[in-house]
DNA sequence: TCTTACATGTAAAAGGTTACATGATTAT
DNA sequence: ATAATCATGTAACCTTTTACATGTAAGA
């Protein structure tokens, strides 16, 4: 691609094949398909050209099985830049500005974390996002109220439901923080 | 559009002109860089192509206003059509399959659903999605045991972020479900 | 035998993002 | 005078979606 950031398929495909080389196109649409991680579409169509783009930008590299396996696959690794791009991204600190757009992408790169940046870096993720979020949160309580009064019941309640899963995430955050440390001597 | 539904953003206009009309494309930029409400892009580079294509759909309509303002604006209302479209959307019924997706569309058409459907259909809404909430949750929480093993810790940790968004959610939803109760007279 | 699962792609169409472009009016 | 706000659009690029297309292997 000759964009210069990865879309958030493109984010979550590399983190995958990070976690689960070698693997092939079929597994990881398979990932998408069966289990609640990411909303990405599982169509062939979407995830055979965004890992042909992150091929063509040498961040995985693929090669087709011709002996062992039973049908012909493309099996994916990353390659050296493909892990430093992958760092790069997890590392980016968290602004403002990542939290209007919604968890999702956080969650995404908090699920790569551990295993390519490593316990410590989750645990400062989590206290940076926890700040993030206790900094947000009040400024969406305060628009909630001064619109209150203008707004249907449906529509507060619709924006109090968002408020309301920002404190869940920061309460959440906060819980992890702990398990984090509860648990320091495994893995 | 030749499309046969409307997009997330043409949804959220359309609904947003229902609310405010009249009103103008500047007018509704302001919403999405001044509110918590939507993630959509603040650049006009979305918005005016969309309003446009609503327009041309003939579910909006837009008049240049002439004399009263003070600068050139176009002024867009909803068509007759327009508000039935609004309505079929509101009115569909919620599947399982609007879950894993995420709540942000859900809570997008619950934000609208007052003022055009009225507070028995809120009331409705916000039932079906607690009953499909709570056929969900066993699933992710069935999910993440199962996977827990195999995962590191922050991994499991950010798809418990997901479930528990959901619990939230449903927590959110009975009381919302009371608030109307409560508050029947008022509107 | 027939269907399901495995496995990989391409093509067309459309929507969104970013950047560009313009111009009037109000406030400093 | 100059900057910020109001106000509307276009163009290029890229991603995603939907649909199409193909073929093998295993299980019912």
């Amino acid at each position: 691609m000759s964009r210069s950031t990865l879309s958030l398929l493109e984010f979550a495909l590399l983190g995958l094949v990070h976690d689960h080389q070698p693997c092939c196109g079929y597994g990881l649409r398979k990932i998408f398909t069966e289990t609640p991680m990411g909303r990405f579409s599982d169509s062939p169509g979407s995830i055979y050209p965004a890992l042909a783009r992150l091929e063509r930008a040498r961040l995985i590299r693929g090669r087709v099985e011709n002996s062992t396996a039973v049908r012909r696959r493309k099996v994916f690794r990353l390659t050296p830049s493909g892990r430093s791009e992958l760092s790069r991204r997890l590392e980016r600190p968290i602004t403002q500005s990542d939290l209007p757009r919604g968890m999702p992408e956080l969650a995404l790169r908090f699920a790569f974390m551990e295993s390519v940046l490593g316990r410590a870096e989750c645990v400062r993720f989590l206290q940076s996002l926890a700040k993030e979020l206790a900094a947000y949160i009040p400024s969406l309580r305060h628009h909630l109220e001064v619109e209150q009064t203008t707004n249907s019941l449906s529509a507060s309640l619709a924006m109090e439901s968002g408020v309301m899963s920002y404190e869940c995430y920061l309460a959440w955050a906060r819980r992890a923080i702990r398990r984090f440390r509860q648990t320091r001597s495994s893995s």
